[in-house]
RNA sequence: CGGAGCGUAGCUCAGCCUGGUAGAGCACUUGCUUUGGGAGCAAGACGUCGCAGGUUCGAAUCCUGUCGCUCCGACCA
C-alpha cells in the first residue's frame, strides 16, 4: 500500500475526550474515529489490525474444532422472554421497533439464537458435540460508554456456544476453549491470564475471565504469586480467619451513642470499639424484597457475591427511608438484634460465624448494643461468603499474601449447563432413547477491546508498539526523497515489490513530506519495522533498518530484504503448538 | 439515574467574570526557500461561538430551557 493512496489521518494532539493512552493513540494514529459516544468508525489502518486479530481467532477456533456461523443482529423478543433474559438483561438490551411497531432486540450476545438453532437442527447424540462461533457486531445499551473501544455501545465480539451430551463432555469443550483462548492471546501478543470469575446474568456455575493487567482496566483481580490462584475480586475468596470468639459475655446491653453513625466514629473515643468487633448491618433490596446483610465492621460487602449467593437478579442498597420503614432507625444505628420483621431475611458473612462480644446498632437512632453474640442474639437466615477480599490477606489455597491489581477483561468462558437448552427445548435423543437437554458452554472474546488492550499494553511516548502479528503493516518503507526516478524512490519501490512478493505486509510512505514528519508518523502508528532510504546512507550502499522497539541497524542494500525477513522470523508470530 | 464540568475554525484552546470589531497555535491552499526527527517567510481559505427562547440599543459573553460530550458514582454477558 502506498501511504498517499490510503487514509491515515494522524493527529499531533489527541482530542480532549480521550482519557487513556490507548484511546488517545487509537485516535492519534488514525485507526478509529468517533461518530457518537461509544460508537466508532474503523479507518483503514484500524480495520487491518482488527482483521488480523479476527484471523488469529478464526484459526484457533477452527483448530479447536469450532464451526463458524453468522447469526442476525436483529433478534425477536420472544426467545428472550423464553430464556428469561428479557427481564434479567433488560438494562443492557437495545430495543428497536420496525415500521409496523414490532419490537426487536439488537444482539448483545446470542445464547437464545444459537439454542433455538440447536433445538431445531440437533436431534441426536450422534450430532454432538458441536461448537458454533461467530464474529459479529454486538450492541449493549451501556449506561456509560468509556475509554474508546473498551466499553462501547456497539463493538465486535467473537462468541461461541458449545453443545454436549454430558457434563464431562461440556467440561472437555470448556477446556478446549480455555486452551484456544490462551493461544489466541499469546498470538496477538497480549499478556493475558485466566482468573476465576462470576457468571453474572449469563448464568452457569463455572467460569474464567481472561485478563490483561493494566492500571486502566475496569476489573480488580486478586492473585497469589506463590500458588497461581487468581480470581476476579467479585469472586475471590481468601483464607482469612473467622472472627475470634471470646468468652461468652453478659447479656446484650444498650448504650447511648449520640451522633455516631459510622464504624470509624464508634471506633474512636469514648467508645473505642474496634471495627473488627463491630457488626455492620446493611439494608438491601434484592429483586424488590428487603433483606439484611451483616458483615464485620472492617469488611466491605461484595454486591456481586450477594447477588450470586441469594440468586437475586438485581440488588441495590435500600434508601434511608426504606431503612427506617424496615427497622425503625436511620443508617448508622441499624442492627439485626431486635425489631427485625419476620419476613426479612438476614444474610451474614461467614467471617462472623461464632463471633461474640460484638457491637452493633440498636435500631434506635443514637443507640448501639454491646455484648452481642451473633448466634445467640441474631436470627441469621443463612451464612455466605459475602465480603470483598483485600490485598495482603492469606491465599485460601497456600496461605501466602494475596495481591490485587487492575486488569482489562478481554475474554470470558462459561460453563452454562442446561439453563438455556431446557428453556428453549434444545434436546437430543441419547443412546438409550431418552430425551435430554444439551449441556452448554459459551465463550466470548471482545475483539475490538482486545485491539485496544494490545495498544494499552504496547506503547511509548512516541506512539504504538505493535506486535508483528497484529500490526496494520509489518514494514514501513520511508524514502526520504519521493522524486520519481530518484535513487531512494527507485529502491523503495524495489523493496516494496520484493517484500510484498515474499508475503510481507508493507506500506510505502510516498508522501512528499519532510523526514521528521514521516519518522514521527511511522513511530506514532508504530509499524514494527521501518526501512529508511536516504541519500547519505545510499552513497555508502546502505539502508537503515529499524525495529520500532529496537536499535537502528545499517544494512547493505542487497541484504536488506533478507534482514527484514530475518527480523520478522525472529520476532514474529508465536507459532503455537499443534 | 445522582454529582461535577465542558460545547468558540479540522485539532488543541484563549476570549465569557466586567455585554460593543470573533482570536492564537497546529492542520489546510498557493508561492518561494528548506530537506535525516512534527521547517521558515509571504499570501490565503476556513466560524449560523451546540440549538432554542429571553433580557438588552447591542449577547460567544447575562438568564432559562434543551441537545451533545467528558469525568466520578450506580451498572457492566
Amino acid at each position: 500500500m502506498k501511504w498517499t493512496q490510503t487514509l491515515i489521518p494522524t493527529l499531533r494532539e489527541a482530542p480532549s475526550d480521550a482519557e487513556i493512552v490507548s484511546h488517545k493513540l487509537l485516535l492519534r494514529a488514525g485507526l478509529i474515529r468517533k461518530l457518537a459516544a461509544g460508537v466508532y468508525t474503523f479507518l483503514p489502518l484500524g480495520l487491518r489490525s482488527l482483521r488480523k486479530i479476527e484471523t488469529i481467532i478464526r484459526e484457533e477456533m477452527d483448530r479447536a474444532g469450532a464451526i463458524e456461523v453468522l447469526m442476525p443482529a436483529l433478534q425477536p423478543p420472544e426467545i428472550w422472554q423464553q430464556s428469561g433474559r428479557a427481564e434479567t438483561a433488560r438494562d443492557v438490551l437495545f430495543k428497536v421497533k420496525d415500521s409496523s411497531q414490532r419490537e426487536w432486540y439488537l444482539s448483545p450476545t446470542a445464547e437464545e439464537v444459537i439454542t433455538t438453532l440447536a433445538a431445531n437442527e440437533i436431534n441426536s447424540y450422534r450430532q454432538l458435540p458441536k461448537n458454533f462461533y461467530q464474529i459479529s457486531p454486538k450492541f449493549r445499551d451501556e449506561i456509560r460508554p468509556r475509554f474508546g473501544l473498551m466499553r462501547a455501545k456497539e463493538f465486535i465480539m467473537k462468541d461461541a456456544y458449545s453443545f454436549d451430551t454430558t457434563d464431562d463432555g461440556a467440561m472437555a469443550s470448556y477446556k478446549k476453549m480455555y486452551d484456544a483462548y490462551t493461544r489466541i492471546f499469546a498470538r496477538v501478543g497480549l499478556k493475558a491470564f485466566p482468573v476465576e470469575a462470576d457468571t453474572g446474568v449469563i448464568g452457569g456455575n463455572y467460569s474464567h475471565e481472561f485478563m490483561v493487567p493494566a492500571e486502566t482496566g475496569e476489573n480488580d483481580v486478586a492473585f497469589c504469586e506463590a500458588c497461581g490462584y487468581a480470581a476476579n475480586i467479585e469472586k475471590a475468596t481468601s483464607g482469612i480467619p473467622k472472627t475470634a470468639a471470646r468468652e461468652i459475655g453478659a447479656a446484650v446491653e444498650k448504650f447511648a451513642t449520640p451522633g455516631v453513625v459510622t464504624i470509624e466514629a464508634l471506633a474512636k473515643e469514648p467508645y473505642k470499639v474496634p471495627a473488627n468487633r463491630q457488626i455492620k448491618t446493611l439494608v438491601y433490596v434484592a429483586d424488590s424484597k428487603v433483606i439484611l446483610i451483616l458483615v464485620r465492621g472492617d469488611d466491605q460487602l461484595n454486591e456481586t457475591k450477594l447477588a450470586a449467593k441469594t440468586g437475586a437478579v438485581q440488588v441495590r442498597p435500600a434508601t434511608p427511608e426504606e431503612c427506617v420503614a424496615t427497622l425503625g432507625a436511620k443508617p448508622g444505628s441499624l442492627g439485626a438484634v431486635v425489631k427485625v420483621p419476620a419476613d426479612v431475611k438476614v444474610y451474614a458473612d461467614e467471617r462472623l460465624q461464632g463471633a461474640n462480644d460484638m457491637t452493633t446498632g440498636a435500631n434506635e437512632d443514637g443507640f448501639h448494643f454491646k455484648n452481642v453474640s451473633i448466634e445467640r442474639d441474631i436470627k441469621v437466615t443463612a451464612w455466605f461468603d459475602l465480603r470483598t477480599v483485600t490485598a495482603g490477606e492469606p491465599c485460601g489455597k497456600c496461605g501466602k499474601p494475596l495481591k490485587i491489581r487492575r486488569a482489562i477483561e478481554v475474554g470470558h468462558v462459561f460453563k452454562l449447563g442446561t439453563k438455556y437448552s431446557e428453556k428453549l427445548n434444545a434436546t437430543f435423543l441419547d443412546v438409550d432413547g431418552s430425551r435430554k437437554p444439551s449441556v452448554m458452554g459459551c465463550y466470548g472474546i471482545g475483539v475490538t477491546r482486545t485491539l485496544q488492550a494490545v495498544i494499552e499494553q504496547g506503547n511509548d511516548k512516541d506512539g504504538v508498539i505493535w506486535p508483528l502479528s497484529v500490526a496494520p503493516y509489518q514494514v514501513c518503507i520511508t524514502p526520504l526523497s519521493v522524486v520519481p526516478e530518484s535513487e531512494p524512490m527507485k529502491l523503495a519501490e524495489k523493496f516494496y515489490a520484493e517484500l510484498t512478493a515474499r508475503g510481507v505486509d508493507v506500506i510505502l510512505d510516498d508522501r512528499d513530506e519532510r523526514p521528521g514528519v514521516k519518522f514521527k508518523d511511522a513511530d506514532l502508528v508504530g509499524f514494527p519495522i521501518r526501512l529508511a532510504l536516504g541519500e547519505k546512507s545510499l552513497l555508502k550502499g546502505e539502508i537503515e533498518v529499524k525495529p520500532r522497539n529496537g536499535a537502528v541497524q545499517f544494512v547493505k542494500t542487497e541484504n536488506a530484504v533478507e534482514a527484514v525477513l530475518k527480523l520478522i522470523a525472529d520476532n514474529g508470530v508465536v507459532a503455537p503448538a499443534a
